[in-house]
DNA sequence: CTGAAAGCGCTAACAT
DNA sequence: ATGTTAGCGCTTTCAG
């Protein structure tokens, strides 16, 4: 059994209030020997207060509840590390939910996250559309997607603008037949790279009919079985432009991490015979062979920014999700090998 | 304001008590038609029981710390990944803290892990040796790491063994010069790694001096300047042996990611000029170019006996760290292209 | 079968 | 400056 205020106060002859006051800094002052006293009672017997109950009571448990698809995404496990240390910073602990893309797993775990009175919720990537409805509604959010019609604060790269310029760099190499490896369409920010995919490719007059999309899982499996699919007969045969793709968009990193495994097993060259450009601009993109041109997220800068929000919205009790600030931030092309650039370094 | 027990009761004209049976199932029974009163009271109000509460009165919390040295590392990311689920399937949840192989940082977390009255404790790599004397030795916990002068449960692969069979399976394709990128020393299960190296090549009559290993962190960065320290002239030169070596064992995937990198800057051929084994079996391994060969941990079979373990000390009120139970458990090597198998598929 | 009540360890208002 | 005390929401023993 744990050693608890009481005995402590006893152990120095004062009331167990005083412990209180000297552990706390407040709100009532101690006389400087009492407190040497009680802090020697402390320390005499190794008391530690029981977080648990003082987060009962106070009634902040200075905990967030952090909810992420997969941290074998690297995207998300980079997001995580960055989210827990700037928590860690403003003394909040991370506890760390796992959707894997999942509405129901999504919701329970915020459910959890409520029921153990967390603080304040960041949700990494939405699945779940209907959050609205998951009664933990109750609790301060943050989300770091783009679901414009969710009613809760939001920061997010404009994933839009963003696949813009990834694309038009594939098209300023001169490419014109390019293909997209898009994710399931339930997740929205993943959506928005595809749509902008199609409208920087119409907006130049070029193909982007459905024959050159393939939607596989943010996996590195899901990105190769995707490209195998773009590339096989079958697929740039129906479309209405019968040319095999020069270059890819693929929508997230990890999906390209398979696709660059593909490509070599299929023998196909990049970016000689497929160039080819994703989105995130995680650190192991630097490290494939060759190595990845991918459009960054703003990995520190949403991560700060949402802390901040979601701090705020604690401390001014916006448990309901009124007031929704929507804050669309900008990413950066980072020039690899795989766009065909050689040795060139540019922003799009 | 949530919904409370009272409101509840009050609503369904019963005492609070009550609602606590029909919650909890017990300890008492409720007759049908009051228990249906209650229900429908719980779903009218949207009540949820305040799992806080319940949880400083019971004494339990249903909450699990999880200490990882980084996210950003794939091994640790797979292991949280699956630590989660394994947890999840109990009933309980995952609070993640992140050490970054820093042993303040990591004691910090124990504390607050045992602040909160986290039931239990899982700890993935102990940087930190004095752990016993942190204040968190009063909660159940076990180490997934090869401390074995430390008092508490754990359970690992057998580091030496697994080690011996990959620079064997190295040896066996005829390497004699062989180097090893180490990790920190503080690190134990890496030391093991380490001095298996130094058996097996000592057992063949092989060189094993320290001209042939390099330190470096666990990270791509740690094992791509590892691999330039080994092959520099000024490395090789001031061995017993002055050959560069032939293959390199490393210590962990991470590293090998980064020594491929590197190497194909560099212009040395893998396998063809460094044939190349590392340890852990991450997934990620199978996406590298060309595909490493490693050895894999039992990774699920590590996590569903930690944490059955650990659920049974905290069943049996384990909370001092007696009956101290090593299991150590055995690995198998995946043959990728980096060891110069070709096309063979053999486990060690 | 149900109600009343004690108390988990702590915070903070209210007394001295 | 310090002591006393009322709960926070819940579980569970003890009475009815």
């Amino acid at each position: 059994m744990p050693v608890t205020r009481s005995e402590v106060a006893q152990q120095a002859g004062v009331s167990p209030a005083v412990v209180s006051y000297v552990i706390n800094g407040g709100p009532r002052p101690v006389a400087a020997p009492t407190r040497a006293r009680v802090e020697a009672a402390i320390e005499a017997l190794g008391y530690r207060p029981n977080a648990l109950a003082g987060a009962f009571r106070r009634g902040r448990t200075k905990t967030i509840g952090v909810l992420i698809p997969s941290p074998l995404n690297p995207f998300y496990a980079e997001l995580a590390q960055v989210i827990e240390n700037e928590l860690l910073l403003h003394g909040y602990l991370m506890s760390m939910g796992i959707s894997t893309f999942n509405a129901e797993q999504d919701s329970l775990y915020l459910q959890s996250f409520s029921d153990r009175r967390m603080d304040g919720v960041i949700v990494a990537a939405n699945a779940s559309l209907p959050r609205t409805r998951t009664g933990a509604a109750d609790i301060p959010q943050v989300i770091l997607d783009d679901a414009s019609p969710q009613p809760s604060a939001a920061v997010f790269t404009d994933n839009h603008a963003d696949a813009l310029r990834a694309v038009d760099h594939l098209q300023g190499h001169g490419h014109r037949i390019i293909g997209c490896i898009a994710c399931p369409p339930t997740w929205t920010s993943g959506n928005r790279r595809v749509r902008a995919w199609r409208d920087q490719q119409r907006r130049a007059g070029l193909p982007s009919d459905e024959g050159l999309v393939a939607y596989a899982d943010s996996s590195e499996t899901g990105g190769a079985s995707a490209l195998r699919t773009l590339l096989s007969a079958d697929s740039y045969r129906h479309s209405r432009h019968p040319v095999r793709p020069t270059a890819i968009f693929v929508s997230t990193d990890v999906q390209a991490f398979g696709v660059l495994r593909a490509c070599s097993e299929l023998g196909v060259r990049v970016p000689d015979d497929l160039a080819v450009v994703s989105f995130d601009g995680t650190h192991r993109a630097r490290y494939t062979q060759p190595r990845l041109t991918t459009m960054r997220q703003p990995l520190h800068e949403i991560v700060t920014t949402a802390v901040s929000m979601l701090l705020n919205r604690i401390a001014d009790h916006h448990d309901d999700m009124s007031s929704v600030d929507h804050l669309a931030l900008k990413g950066n092309l980072v020039i690899g090998e795989t766009c065909g650039c050689g040795s060139m370094t540019a922003d799009g």
